[in-house]
DNA sequence: TGGAATCTCATTAAAATTAACCATAACCCT
DNA sequence: AGGGTTATGGTTAATTTTAATGAGATTCCA
């Protein structure tokens, strides 16, 4: 049973479509890392995310994947590739069991009659811009080292819910790559690791890399020896 | 004098309201090389580009600018960052001299009554996605080889209408890059430059550079040097 | 008006950088 | 004990950076 008044679009889009709306909608469950379309095919359909998540990822020539993001329900999933007649520019995979909601196109049409079913799908839209946006930011402009920085400073909780793997992923590194990264800013004495939580020791040192894009190397060497040597008696 | 009838987004908004609009919009004329904003700044007008071409780049903390797009008149600049209350993800800048039309966010919210131009600005910001989407597509998931072969397949008019310095800045290549990917096509004869035009004759091998993200070392080697043999007379 | 000086753009080569790739070892946990 | 995960070393590929050069255009001024 959907509740429509939890799914932003629909919340706000008069009652009186509520019950039509129920009967409208195909309801699709789907298991774990089952696919729910794939880049380039085309749909006359929404895709309403209503239990699970799902991850958005492309696909290079040489089979890597490149994500794009990851979405919780209750949210709407490609829906400018409807409004558009163009093909899926990313493949859909969900990461829990779910539950999409399937809408055709034309039903959507009629609802934008009503005001705040309009705004609400233009807050969807305008959401998805600002998420490409940033997207764009993070693979364009930030090297490895100021993405990892970035994704500290943004949600320093991922660091303690997924595993090294996933968030490699979703910064678009190998787990190579990041592993080696979260050594150097541990030697750098930025971050530290305590009962198995990430603590964050020099956010201003983090600050920086994000903005040049580089850890000078051994930014407290000189610091850190010092105080060995205080510690040995020796200064 | 604005022709709000070229303007996708108001041209089919209701009439009644062009007298409106003609008052409450705030024309600025700009020379070329001139900035309308930067990343970061944050602004509650939208702006509409009326006259002339416009580029949108960001900059990277070692100075090197990213190309997001160019725009030619007619159409809207940033309005996601008005509708989100967002900071510019870019940098507006104006290639030829031109005019921009500042209208305050507050008049287009009671617009949005108007199915028509909900429809239009819903329209805006769906080009907008595909448009960021296709840059993710060819910042993540293309070589650099592969870029310049997509633009020739996609718009092989580009290369005699601009500098190559311009061409490079587009799909974010040093010149040096793109100089050397240029000269290797050639030698590849996929391409060929006759009386300053540049002509494709081998646009399968330009899918296959797309597709594989790679041009094989010298396709055309071997055949080449076949036919050499036999100019010699000595196959 | 001719020609030197200056600029911009394009090309080429060499060096440096970044991060992926490959292989292997270490580490955990259940 | 063994599979998934993380760490690390060595190598490679792609692209940028730096530098040098050339080819046209433009300016400037005697």
């Amino acid at each position: 049973m959907v509740n429509f008044n939890e799914i932003p679009m629909f919340a706000n889009l008069d009652k009186k479509f509520h019950k039509e709306l129920h009967d409208s909608i195909y309801m699709k469950r789907f298991t774990k890392n089952s696919i729910v379309f794939y880049e380039g095919d085309e749909s006359d359909y929404f895709y309403i995310l209503l239990e699970g998540t799902i991850r958005l990822f492309k696909t290079s020539p040489k089979g890597s994947q490149v994500q794009i993001n990851r979405m919780k329900a209750p949210t709407m999933i490609g829906e400018y590739a409807c409004f558009e007649k163009e093909p899926f520019p990313a493949t859909c995979e969900f990461i829990t069991d779910g539950v999409i909601g399937l809408l055709h196109f034309d039903k959507i049409y009629k609802y934008l009659d009503d005001k705040e079913f309009s705004l609400g799908l233009i807050k969807s839209l305008t959401s998805k811009v600002i998420l490409l946006s940033s997207l764009v930011h993070k693979e364009t402009i930030l090297s490895s080292e100021a993405k990892v920085a970035d994704l500290m400073i943004e949600k320093i909780s991922i660091f303690n819910r997924l595993r090294n793997n996933e968030i490699a992923a979703i910064l678009n590194l190998t787990p190579e790559t990041f592993s080696r990264i979260i050594s150097k800013f541990k030697k750098e004495s930025i971050i530290i690791v305590e009962n198995n939580k990430l603590k964050i020791l020099n956010s201003e040192a983090l600050y920086i890399i994000v903005e040049t894009n580089t850890v000078k190397e051994c930014t407290n060497c000189i610091a850190n020896f010092k105080k060995q040597l205080q510690l040995e008696g020796k200064l």
